[in-house]
DNA sequence: ATGAAAGCGCTAACAA
DNA sequence: TTGTTAGCGCTTTCAT
């Protein structure tokens, strides 16, 4: 007697229940007036009644819209197969993820996850944009010389950046003032007294890395000490270990260090513990991002805050712009760092 | 003299270039044999020729399938906002994460995020996958009571779960031997000689945490020791520094400990050593999920390997299995867990 | 304010 | 082996 057939529902089983022409269910659903609102009624008891849920695929067909975006997080080269499975451990990919994501659902919209630290992965990534599968791409990069942003500019597919790209693209982008981020640590660190203080500086290719390096220098030149000793490390806690060792055997008497990172933050205070100095009574430490192994660690470390999640937001937000209104010029939003004072200094 | 429209091209215009008809082409496109491969041949050039991509809404509303999935993460209720921004600060849904992308991208399936901790969210996912914007569900959840499976059942949507569900539901999950891994704990902190043991385990609500505390009772009865005494931690650090606190208060001469997570661990390890417990000299220490903190930790922490990743990239494997053939029964897959020894034993 | 009808770009019978 | 054709389910002019 029911028919046999348990075809999920669509806009034309909607409307002959309702009594009324695609078209009109259409206008509802799509809140567009111009609607009788008793109709409107019908309609809505049909859509109840029927159970019917949109078909996207049809719906994107003739809107040339997905409804997605991408959430790109590329590594640097080289790090094969296990970039996959570590992005999403490191707690900066997480919080930005996380900053994505949030911001997102309230717009009813979820993004497709990919990676691209290989070329095939980079060429997947505009491939799939190129297929409509997305509207636009959020692309977060440790990568400096990430070659993703040209191509994704020059294939005319929205963008938006995480961190100002080292070449300069037509694209838009968020980033933090890492030099004022620096100046940051730099002046707390005179503020408790410190006088012959180094730091340890991240991989000199991150222009993020650069451009703390630089901050800290400089806000050290202005207290009166032109020169700062330097050790680089690649933002792992091993490589601060390796650079703290290194400062420590030229400069045995230090008494502060800014690590471009907690992480390596984290491994300069094993290294100086292990050598017999406290924190903070012999040596002061500032590290960078207030990520967990900030507050893993003990003492607990003081550290310049990036408000990863906002920024996030942003650049969401922005991206979701220019998918909106199509042809506008970039733009780029920097936000301002903060400190947090724990018992490191 | 050129075309003024810069429409993207369509399969209609690659059988013009190669003058054939559609269906060749998408022959040729989607593989399928009994071509001609002279003019296979045609018709790769004019691909070429054209910079022609498939359209993949206009395939996916013929084929009524999207091509993609959703990564879901679920969290207990009333984490609120918090969520969003923590979840994947927590490694653990960060490798599973890695995992899973890491799998599907080689079958050039790339997966949706989802949150999933208020009703409103679960009930998007429910929508998500209605609408046809994904094919299937992977579902990982620290909250044991998750109505999601359930309706995700009864919608009668393909999905896949993390770890089984308190309740039996009929659906796929992968999870790990938990009582044999914390058996593995108790062996060796038995091998080292320890015999005043006791385990800080976690929220007793969860099926994996009573598994875990299970398995290490059994394991330590059948070896002449009925009774661990036992404090209830919540997986945070803190929540493992205050269940420490506890124990160290009401067994002052306790010698080994076993903590359901490494987190809970390495807080164990802090409060032991600001008691003045040498560790593993005085108290030996095994975590569970060699999770950074893990290694981050001093000692580092001998701990019990789940393998995230390989589990992961099972449950995604079996999810693809039942998009492809729908209508099996479900299935489960157990991993065996290892132990990594470090100094904390 | 509502309906009729024309596609969006593709796949899959069915013919030839 | 190749082409013809009929939709997939929806939005959107264009009439009315």
């Amino acid at each position: 007697m029911s028919k046999p057939a348990a075809r999920t529902p669509t806009l034309e089983d909607v409307a002959r229940v309702a009594g009324v022409s695609r078209a009109t269910v259409s206008r509802v659903i799509n809140g567009i007036r111009n609607v009788d609102s008793g109709i409107q009624e019908t309609v809505r008891k049909a859509i109840q009644a029927t159970g019917y849920t949109p078909n996207q695929a049809a719906r994107s067909l003739v809107t040339r819209r997905a409804g997605t975006i991408v959430l790109v997080m590329a590594g640097a080269p080289g790090q094969g197969e296990e970039f996959a499975t570590q992005v999403f451990a490191d707690p900066f990919f997480g919080r930005v993820a996380g900053g994505v994501v949030n911001f997102l659902r309230n717009h009813g919209i979820h993004p497709v996850l990919m990676l691209a630290e290989t070329d095939k992965a980079r060429a997947e990534v505009v491939d799939f944009l190129r297929r409509g599968n997305a509207d636009g791409a959020l692309l977060v990069s440790t990568h400096p010389e990430d070659p993703l942003p040209r191509r994704l500019v020059d294939a005319g597919l929205p963008a938006v950046l995480f961190a100002r790209p080292a070449r300069p693209v037509p694209i838009s982008y968020v980033d933090m003032a890492h030099q004022a981020g620096a100046a940051l640590a730099a002046d707390h660190l005179i503020s408790r007294g410190r006088t012959r203080v180094v730091t340890i500086c991240g991989p000199l290719d991150v222009p993020a890395a650069q451009a703390r390096l630089a901050g800290f220098q400089q806000a050290m030149a202005r207290h009166g000490h032109p020169y700062i000793p330097t050790a680089e490390g690649g933002f792992t806690q091993q490589s601060g270990e390796a650079a703290m060792t290194r400062l420590l055997a030229e400069h045995p008497d230090l008494d502060g260090v800014f690590a471009a990172n907690d992480l390596m933050a984290h491994g300069a205070v094993l290294v100086l513990q292990k050598n017999g100095r406290r924190v903070p009574e012999d040596v002061a430490l500032v590290g960078f991002d207030n990520s967990p192994p900030a507050l893993a660690s003990r003492p607990r470390l003081t550290t310049v805050v990036q408000p990863l999640e906002e920024m996030a937001a942003e650049m969401a937000r922005i991206l979701l712009e220019r998918i909106e209104s199509p042809g506008q010029s970039p733009r780029s939003v920097i936000f301002d760092p903060a400190l947090v004072i724990r018992e490191s200094t």
